[in-house]
DNA sequence: CCGCCATCATTGGACAGACCATTAATTAAG
DNA sequence: CTTAATTAATGGTCTGTCCAATGATGGCGG
C-alpha cells in the first residue's frame, strides 16, 4: 500500500528523510558550506568545537554528533588535542562506509570481485587510452617492486595495491578512482588475514606485468582483457587461500 | 565512577588511525557483534541507548557516538520515541562520502558520467541475466510510471531514479547498487536545479522502455547498448539544459 | 647562542545528569 | 468494539565537568 506520498503541491522538502534529527545535520550542512564555499580545504583546520558550537548555535555534544558523521565517512579527520581538520585530499579518499557495511552484510567474496571486475575492468581500459608517460612510470615501478618483493608476501601486497591505484590514476577519472579505492580496502581487509598461505606470488607478478604492457601499449581491448583474466585468477586463488586458512584455525584451536 | 578503561591487552589496533577514539569503537564493536551472531537481524529494535551504555559499560553518550557512526554509514536506523533498528532492505549510505568528496574537488560532468556508464552498463547486463519476475515488474513499472508523468519533470524524476534503481537492485550485487546510488546521488544532486526547462521526457521514457526490453528478453548485449545509449544521450541532454539554465540566469539577475 | 626538556594552554574524548519531543502502548470513554 | 486521552519508553539535545593527547612556550644547562 503506498501511501500517496508529497504529492506535486508540496514543492519540495530540503532533501530526504530530514524530519527528526535537525539539529546534528545544521553541523554537517554549515562544515560542508565552509568546505563547498572554498573557506576550508582539504587539510585545513576547522575551528574548534566549542568554537563551532557558538558559531552554529547549538550545543558541542550536537557539534560533536555532526563531526561524526562526518569522520565516519572521512570527511573530516579528528586528532585529539590537536584539532579537526578537512580530510587531506588529493588521493586518498580515507572512507570505508563500505566495510562497515560489508561486515554487518557479510558481502560474499564473489560479489565483491564481480564489483572489482566491473570498475577495474573499465579503468584498465581507459588508463590504457589516456595513460602518460609519467604515470606509465609509475605503473611498472609497482610491477617492479613486486618482482621484487615476491618472497615477502606483505611488501608483495603493498604494490599489489599500489599497482591497482596507479592504473586507476592513469584512467584520469578521479571519481572511478576513489570508488576503486573503496572496492579494493574492502578487499585487502579480507585479504590479510589469509595472506600468509600465499605462493603464487610469480605467477601475481607476471599478471601485472601483462596488464602494464597492454596499457602501455595503448591496447584497450588487451588491457581489459588482461585484467579480466587477473582478477578471475585471483578470486580463485582467494578462494583457496580462505579455505586452506579455514582449515588451519580448525586444526589450532 | 572512573573506571579503568585501560586494561586492554590489545595495544594496538590492526590498521588505520584507530589510536585515540576507542570507546566509541567499543559501541561499533559491540553492535556488530550482536548482528554478526544473528541474534538480531535486518529490522530488529536494538535495545535502547540507556541499557547499551550499562551492557558495553561506556556513557550514553558514547553509545550515541558509535551509533551515530553506525546510522551515517546506513547499517542502523534510530527513531525518536520509538528505538534504535538494524536497518533492512538495501543499505543505502545516510551521508554520500561521494557528495562531499564531489565538493571538495568538483567533479565535472563528463567524468560523472563516464563513472555512470562504467558502472549501470555492467549493472544493465547482469540485469538482463539475472532479473526475476517480480525485479522485471518493479521495471516496467517504473516505465510506466514515466510515461503516466511526462507532463510533471519533477515526477518524472523521481521514477527516473527508481527506474536505475531497480535494475540495480535486479543485477543481485548489494554492493554495486550501494555505489550506484552513490554515484547517482550525485548526479540528481545537480540534476535537480536545471529539470525545469526538461523537454525530453517522451524520449526519455522510450529509451528506458527498450533498457526494460532488453533486460526483460534477457538480451545481455542490448541491454548493455540500450544503457549506454541512454546515458550518452542523458549526458549530452544535460548539457544543453545547464546551458540553458546559465543563460536564463544570467538574463534574468 | 643553541639545544633539550619541563610546563601549560588548547582541544578533542568521555562522563554525568537533566529535560524535551516524539512515538507507541495502555487505559478510559463512548 | 472503536476512538480518544493518558502514560511510559526512547531518542535528541543541553549544560557542565573532567581527562588525555598535542603542540607551543619558555627556562635551564651546555
Amino acid at each position: 500500500m503506498r501511501k500517496k506520498k508529497s504529492e506535486t503541491a508540496n514543492p519540495n522538502e530540503a532533501s530526504t528523510a530530514t524530519e527528526s534529527p535537525v539539529a546534528a545535520k545544521l553541523v554537517v550542512a554549515y562544515v560542508r558550506q565552509l568546505i563547498e564555499s572554498g573557506e576550508f580545504r582539504a587539510g585545513d583546520k576547522l575551528p574548534p568545537e566549542r568554537e563551532l558550537a557558538q558559531l552554529v548555535g547549538v550545543s558541542r555534544a550536537t557539534v560533536r554528533a555532526g563531526l561524526q558523521s562526518l569522520a565516519t565517512v572521512g570527511i573530516v579527520d579528528s586528532r585529539r588535542g590537536a584539532g579537526t581538520f578537512v580530510a587531506d585530499g588529493p588521493p586518498r579518499l580515507d572512507v570505508n562506509p563500505l566495510s562497515l557495511f560489508s561486515a554487518l552484510h557479510g558481502i560474499p567474496q564473489d560479489e565483491l570481485f564481480e564489483a572489482r571486475r566491473v570498475i577495474e575492468i573499465d579503468l584498465a581500459g581507459l588508463a590504457a587510452e589516456r595513460a602518460r608517460g609519467d604515470e606509465l612510470a609509475l605503473i611498472s615501478e609497482e610491477v617492479m617492486e613486486m618482482f621484487a618483493s615476491i618472497d615477502d608476501v606483505h611488501r608483495f601486497l603493498v604494490h599489489d595495491i599500489r599497482f591497482h591505484r596507479a592504473v586507476a590514476t592513469a584512467a584520469r577519472n578521479p571519481l572511478l578512482a576513489a570508488i576503486m579505492e573503496m572496492v579494493a580496502d574492502l578487499f585487502y581487509d579480507q585479504r590479510k588475514k589469509t595472506v600468509d598461505r600465499w605462493r603464487d606470488a610469480p605467477e601475481a607478478a607476471e599478471q601485472h606485468r601483462r596488464i602494464y604492457q597492454a596499457i602501455r601499449a595503448g591496447d584497450v581491448e588487451r588491457a581489459r582483457k588482461e585484467m579480466d583474466t587477473h582478477l578471475q585468477w585471483a578470486q580463485e586463488a582467494q578462494e583457496i587461500e580462505v579455505k586452506a586458512t579455514h582449515d588451519r584455525d580448525e586444526g589450532e584451536k
